[in-house]
DNA sequence: TAGCTATGCGCGAACGTTCGCTCACCCGGT
DNA sequence: ACCGGGTGAGCGAACGTTCGCGCATAGCTA
């Protein structure tokens, strides 16, 4: 494992026997007033020397890093995985790198890593994790000293959100429910402080108005986004609403421990209890009643994270709340 | 968003009337010879601009960027997302961040994912792709510029391993099932081609023997990790060799698919098929039969890769394979 | 042949740090 | 009163680039 010492400009200029200033506007691409031949001379020195540029270097006078943060919950949630990864490739495509973060259990540690990530000089930050929703601090940084883009609501404001309707989302899920001739529709939803939550139960609310049926506290149980939390969550609903026929499940994980409770309580899915949930992650239809799920724009969601903040660190001004479409 | 310009440890030094280097010793945190009044000045003039270092060019300067690259194949597999998380907390508590790269579905853009990595001097690259096992272009870079840990074998050798002991995962889950009673234990694998694959199809065959069963060509099917392979490779399992009572899988992820295959063609898990997988994914024991299913420490491989990689960069020799124990 | 323009290349400066050396000063011991 | 050691702070250099300007040389027009 002898490791290659990096080489520098200076040694293929050296090499080339020009300046190492040429060989930088000859390496660097562009361009530039240089004749063909020593342009093809600098070209092969560095070949031959095993040249690689040093990005560090280049952004120290450029001023830019030509990367961006990403700051994940650790939440072992496909869901934002898939966001993430989107988004990572759609930075990649525009010759951005990424820095990630994934937060710690509590998200205490958010400050912290954005902190890491603009000492680092990241050129923007992506924030796809909802405990930001509840801190300040972050939110100070994010507004004060870098470009962000958030695919959650930021305390204070200040910081474009990039998401989808997600009360449309628990619209669609529920008049679907309803329209199937449900009349007691339960629904498992996530943290109830999160925005999500909030807009995805007015959705369901919505719907339920809509098809002459009145929303009742027995038929919301709080779940925490895990299969663990929905599998709860449901034997509560059975326990307060055992009438209940259908179930608004608010992800596709949750849904999984949904399902498992309702095989343990003696349900047939969907037989006895109809379960429409969200997010149309890969799995979603090998599960063993092949669940139905609102598909959520994941993956598109990322990239155009990706896209408004490179928009947003060209220059260009952006507005705030972009919707996209559930199917 | 009127954006805060980055103050630099000049201006630091101006307000505290000190030469910014000696702003910069105090500001650096080691413990040096500086009177504890100036100190307090320049911690004060810091706060009072809002100094946040920078960086990109204390790397330059030290010739280390505290950073380090991880490349992962884009398979919204939990299990590699699992080790990542892990991988990145872990280097975070060793104040170094983590630069991501994405494979695209092929794999085909890995040479250049870990070339932008070395331009940006990362100081170690952690591969958590089973791409790279057939990628040389790959491994070469990796041997040649950078320390590197991999999780999965590179061509030619030369960088250590991290990973689980396959073979005793695989003859754990098959003794397990053959233990139980059954006879016809089939399997479906992940890609032949994968180590991974072929480690625990040995262990798999290893168990069979040990139990006086034959192994044969028609238990085994090919999977590609996903629920949908796991269905497939299900449903030839079952035309090929009907009698079948028992399946290991090698993938948690595929076993969504098995488990929902079987459902299909009307076998009862564990009562007419007993399904025994590994990885042990969150959601696993949720699963409509919970699944049983052979502990592999994802996360301590992932922190693990990022111990031995640190101790590599520090200049400690390290050897190769290192195996940990499935439960 | 003198003057002008275009072409090819070099040079100095700058980006924001860290590191090691030097220097001035104060204090205490002889 | 003199010397030595320790302490606090400054200074120059270096890290590997990019950028804009300036200076030759060559070719073209008048």
């Amino acid at each position: 494992m002898a490791r290659r010492r990096y080489v520098s400009i200076k040694e293929v200029a050296a090499l080339a026997e020009v300046s190492f200033q040429t060989a930088s506007k000859v390496l660097s691409g562009g361009q530039v007033r240089v004749s063909a031949q020593t342009a093809e001379r600098i070209l092969a020195a560095a070949a031959e020397l095993g040249y690689q540029p040093n990005t560090i270097a280049r952004s120290l006078v450029q001023q830019a890093s030509t990367t961006i943060g990403l700051v994940a919950s650790d939440t072992t949630d496909l869901a934002i995985t898939l966001a993430c990864v989107a988004a990572e490739q759609e930075a990649r495509r525009h010759g951005h790198s990424v820095l990630v973060g994934h937060l710690a259990a509590g998200g205490s540690d958010a400050p912290d890593i954005v902190r890491s990530l603009i000492e680092r000089r990241v050129d923007g930050i992506i924030a796809a994790a909802p405990e930001v929703e509840e801190d300040t601090k972050v939110a100070e940084l994010l507004r004060s000293y870098v470009p962000a883009v958030s695919l959650q609501a930021v305390p204070g404001g200040g910081v474009p959100l990039v998401g989808s309707n997600h009360r449309e989302t628990g619209r669609l899920a529920t008049s679907h429910l309803a329209a199937l001739g449900h009349v007691s529709i339960g629904t498992v939803t996530g943290l109830f402080r999160r925005r999500v939550t909030r807009s995805r139960l007015h959705g369901y609310e919505d719907a339920l108005r809509a098809a002459g049926l009145e929303p009742s506290e027995d038929l919301v149980a709080e779940g925490d986004w895990t299969p663990r939390g929905g599998a709860m969550a449901t034997r509560l609903l059975l326990e307060r609403s055992p009438e209940l026929t259908a179930i608004f499940v608010h992800s596709d994980t949750m849904a999984i421990g949904v399902l498992g409770a309702l095989w343990h309580a003696g349900r047939r899915v969907p037989a006895d209890v109809a379960v429409v949930s969200c997010d149309d992650i890969p799995f979603a239809e090998y599960l063993v009643p092949p669940l139905t799920t609102v598909r959520i724009p994941l993956a598109e969601t990322g990239t155009r994270a990706v896209e408004l903040l490179l928009r947003s660190i060209a220059g260009e001004p952006v507005g705030e709340g972009v919707d996209l479409l559930p199917v």
